[in-house]
RNA sequence: GGACAGGUGGGUGAGUGGUUAAAGCCAACAGACUGUAAAUCUGUCACUCCUUGCGAGUUACGAAGGUUCGAAUCCUUCCCUGUCCA
């Protein structure tokens, strides 16, 4: 039986290696290069499932297992009908393993050869996250694509603490990998296991190479955008990208800035996620073709124009800089849904750009012209 | 007319003799944010000068005087605000 989930390679750049392809889930195609909005809490914060499918075209959506295990619990979810019809959100979803929180909540939990233990950063009870309980629970959430427990460290480390860490990740990869493939492997689903080694190249070699030995449905590049300087992440997702098999998507977790998008597409990455299009809206903070707009600055009192003169979303099309300025300063909740809306059209429209790019052989061309523009918005 | 209570930096509001150019909050201004403990967090927020330093000077707690080595803080008078009584 031909399993539902499988990845499509359309093109592949013959210049840079970037690709285009389709992510077949149970859930619809997804596109690739693809950027995916992050939903942690089974909502993008800001918007509604409605917006992303009608005003964004958004097709897959990430979710977190530490976070909806903690509240409402994996179990409430499921006797709910999943996360997709607790959500509203039919298209495909991906949940990271909680490995993200080993990094942000380190001082919230303890790290074994068994797993990760978390003291609640909400009541402070005790949770223990095994690389099995991990799949259980994106398992029964209804996790298109389920992540492995890895364990993302900060920057900088030392390269034998580097090396044990990675080893461990490495382990806890191949059981959780055996159970998924034991128990939850039916074709429906995916996982991937993700490739860690902080900023160490013979690190980064050594566990992409071991982790080929699971045949996984997919790879991750993790351990990224943790406090390293940006070119140390592109570096190390070129070292690794080159070791993954040509035939399974590569998705970079947690990147990046707008301008970096099609760097790590370059590199051969597929599928790439990152908070700050949704967060930075919240804070005020605009990406546009021409650049950051800080919202809150005086500059845009009296500004008529819209957030940005080239996007045709929703915000742009009907709201002034003004407006969105006093939306932002009266601290009203628009704000966050318009600049939510509008920073994701953003990304996805580079993806979207990218992904033609690629499939009509014009992506060098692209990448040039984007590493032009960027030069010159820095410059400015 | 009388009795109380008050008048503090853009707002609010602490401070009731010295470590106070004056807490906190708000507003304003600027910055950060990268598999989301975030509609969060940080910085600046009287003026002038320089050798930019936990630097120097000036002005400032309704007004004007006074006491004191030293006053937003104590005293006197005046002005204003609120409440109550005539």
């Amino acid at each position: 039986m031909e399993s539902v989930f499988r990845f499509e390679l359309q093109a592949v750049c013959k210049e840079t290696g970037a690709r285009a392809g389709i992510l077949h889930t149970a859930h619809g195609g997804v596109e690739t290069p693809v950027f995916m909005p992050v939903g942690t809490q089974a909502t993008v914060k800001g918007v509604l499932a409605r917006d992303l499918i009608r005003d964004l075209d958004a097709k897959i959506v990430l979710a977190n297992t530490y976070h909806l295990y903690l509240r409402p619990g994996q179990e409430t979810i499921r006797a709910l009908g999943g996360l997709h019809r607790f959500m509203a959100w039919p298209r495909a979803i991906l949940t990271d393993s909680g490995g993200f929180q080993v990094f942000s909540l380190d001082s919230l939990r303890k790290v074994t050869e068994q797993g990760v233990l978390f003291r609640s950063h909400l009541n402070g009870d005790s949770h223990l996250f095994t690389p099995q309980s991990t799949i259980d629970i994106q398992k029964a959430l209804g996790s298109d694509v389920m992540m492995v427990l890895d364990e993302c460290l900060a920057y900088p480390v030392s390269h034998e603490a580097a090396r044990v860490s990675m080893e461990r990740t490495l382990r806890w990869a191949a059981a959780a990998y055996a159970h998924y493939r034991e128990r939850y492997s039916d074709g429906l689903r995916a996982c991937f296991p993700i490739v860690q080694g902080s900023m160490f190249p013979d690190l980064r070699r050594r566990c992409a190479e071991e982790l080929l030995k699971l045949d996984a449905d997919g790879y991750a590049i993790g351990g990224l955008s943790v406090g390293e300087p940006r070119a140390l992440s592109l570096e190390m997702t070129e070292i690794t990208a080159r070791l993954l098999p040509l035939d399974r998507p590569r998705y970079t977790m947690g990147v990046g800035m707008p301008e970096e998008l099609p760097e790590y597409v370059a590199r051969g990455i597929d599928m790439m996620d990152c908070v700050l299009p949704s967060r930075n809206a919240r804070n005020g903070y605009l990406f546009t073709s021409a650049g950051r707009v800080i919202i809150k600055q005086a500059q845009y009192k009296d500004d008529p124009r819209p957030v940005d003169q080239a996007c045709d979303c929703y915000c742009c099309r009907n709201f002034s800089r003004a407006y969105m300025r006093h939306l932002f300063q009266a601290g009203e909740i628009a704000f966050a849904t318009l600049g939510t809306l509008h920073n994701l059209t953003r990304y996805l429209g580079i993806m979207r750009e990218m992904r033609r790019a690629i499939l009509d052989g014009a992506f060098p061309a692209y990448l040039r012209a984007r590493r032009a523009a960027a030069q010159v918005e820095t410059q400015a």
